[in-house]
RNA sequence: GGAGGAAUACCCAAGUUCGGCUGAAGGGAUCGGUCUUGAAAACCGACAGGCGGGUCAUACCGCGCGGGGGUUCGAAUCCCUCUUCCUCCUCCA
């Protein structure tokens, strides 16, 4: 959620900023009158409180003293049916603003380029060598489905489309991917472990800025309002909900392994074999709550940690710079890497990684002190993925395929595969 | 799933019977001071924080006793509802 006294002083800026995003924000329209509305409605219905309390005292004292005070009461009740009204109306009003201000994105950054599609993205570098193969090469899916890695037809019988089940050595691979990351992050590069549910309920997922507008991506569990997490990020993220931090013990990092579910509303026909898009995703993330002064800083760190990973695991990728079009609701400024898929001849999205400012915190109301007694500030919110363990069995399985069909397992992962360095 | 109990400020904890000098007693912790060579102890003092309206900024005003509704001139205190925690039973990896 954007502030709203910040809104308030600089609607045209706000306005002009919003609109490079290239999505429809008609409903910022509503902001000025609203906010009108709703401030004259308090400074109404505030008076009269005022005035209720005043002679709620005198009422008391005269009961006390044995007078009568039926003509008070009598008008005091005019004056509560009054209260009553005006307070129905400012709750509506509220509401309706309230809404509104759910669903305006984060401003973008200064320094992120302005762009009307993805195709603006503008590309920061590459990374690796592309590799080259002097046989027929295969895509993941039949490579995985060959060396019965992963079996995406049983699984469609079990639950449905774009479910996998990894077994034997695939199973053993994305394992062992998993905690290959795990310990590089918080053995290497400073983060706090963490596993969370994999449930959250319906103010975590408007917190890190789900809900209210994309409910249709995410699932929803019975009549619980519970929802399958789209992310990490959601339940680690709202961890700190509703608090107010140290500043001392700021920034803090944490990484979590987690099931990812999303219900891929809307990309029918995209992606839809292997394991590029799935309902059920596992994925490592980073999560970092930094001082504001900070949060560019720290981006470029998360970055790197992300960036990490690809290296060691020797994948050829680059590193986006995601123009504002390009941005999603949250972000105030954003990387992406994308990893190279052979079977695809393009990179692909592996990771993101982006700087929310306070967007997130506002919303979630994560706060904290920079010194005792302080005037409580929001932070910033920050996360990654670090990676994405289905897309990156996928680059490995592409990338590290021989003639014979058989995969050489990158060097880093074979103590995590038992000593073993071909699949096959 | 069944039966009970609880939620008060940083922590503990009174108040809820019978709604009104409770904008919330009392401890502890913390901070400041006295004393001391220094420290401890003792004593004195400060300690709702937060959010919102308002203002150049103050002042001032509103809300606040888990969340949300309601009754009432007035609610921490009464009613409804939700959430969380605890105990016992049941079930279970």
């Amino acid at each position: 959620m954007l502030d709203i006294k910040f809104v308030r002083d600089n609607y045209e800026t706000v306005k002009a900023k919003l609109a490079k995003r290239g999505e429809d924000i008609s409903e910022f329209d509503q902001f000025q009158p609203l906010d009108q509305k709703r401030r004259e409605l308090i400074a109404k219905t505030e008076v009269l409180k005022a005035e209720r309390n005043e002679f709620s005292q005198k009422i008391s004292l005269m009961k006390r003293n044995k007078e009568n005070a039926d003509d008070l009461i009598v008008r005091m009740r005019e004056v509560g049916d009054e209260i009553k009204a005006l307070d129905d109306e400012l709750r509506d009003v509220e509401e309706k603003f309230e809404y509104m201000m759910m669903r305006i994105p984060n401003i973008p950054h200064d320094s992120v380029p302005i762009g009307d599609s993805e195709d603006d993205n503008v590309e920061i570098f590459k990374w690796g060598k592309v590799p080259s193969f002097d046989f027929e090469t295969k895509a993941h899916w039949d490579i995985a489905t060959d060396l019965k890695l992963v079996d995406f037809e049983r699984a469609a019988k079990v639950t449905g489309s774009r479910f996998a089940f990894y077994r034997g050595l695939g199973a053993r691979l994305e394992r062992g991917l998993l905690n290959f990351m795990m310990d590089l992050h918080s053995e290497e590069h400073g983060y706090e472990e963490m596993l969370p549910p994999y449930l959250a309920n319906r103010a975590s997922l408007t917190g890190t800025g789900q809900l209210p507008k994309f409910e249709e991506d995410a699932f929803l569990i019975g009549e619980e309002d519970y929802f399958l997490i789209p992310t990490a990020e959601v339940p680690v993220t709202n961890f700190y909900r509703d608090e107010i931090l140290d500043g001392a013990e700021l920034p803090q990092a944490f990484t979590a392994y987690s099931a990812c579910f999303r219900s891929e509303a809307g990309s029918a026909g995209r992606d839809t074999r292997g394991l590029i898009r799935q309902h059920q995703f596992n994925k490592v993330e980073l999560v970092r709550f930094v001082k504001p002064e900070d949060s560019y800083e720290q981006l470029e760190l998360l970055t790197g940690h992300a960036e990490k990973v690809l290296q060691l695991l020797g994948l050829p990728y680059r590193k986006l710079h995601m123009c504002t079009a390009d941005l999603g609701f949250t972000a105030a400024k954003k990387y992406d890497l994308e990893v190279w898929l052979p079977s695809y001849g393009e990179y692909k999205e592996i990771s993101s990684c982006s700087n929310f400012e306070d967007f997130q915190a506002r919303r979630a109301g994560i706060r904290f002190r920079r010194e005792a007694g302080g005037k409580p500030e929001y932070l910033h919110t920050l996360n990654g993925s670090g990676l994405a363990l289905g897309r990156t069995v996928a680059a490995i399985l592409e990338n590290y395929q021989q003639a014979d069909g058989t995969v050489v397992v990158p060097e880093v992962l074979v103590p995590y595969m038992g000593g073993k360095t071909v699949i096959k």
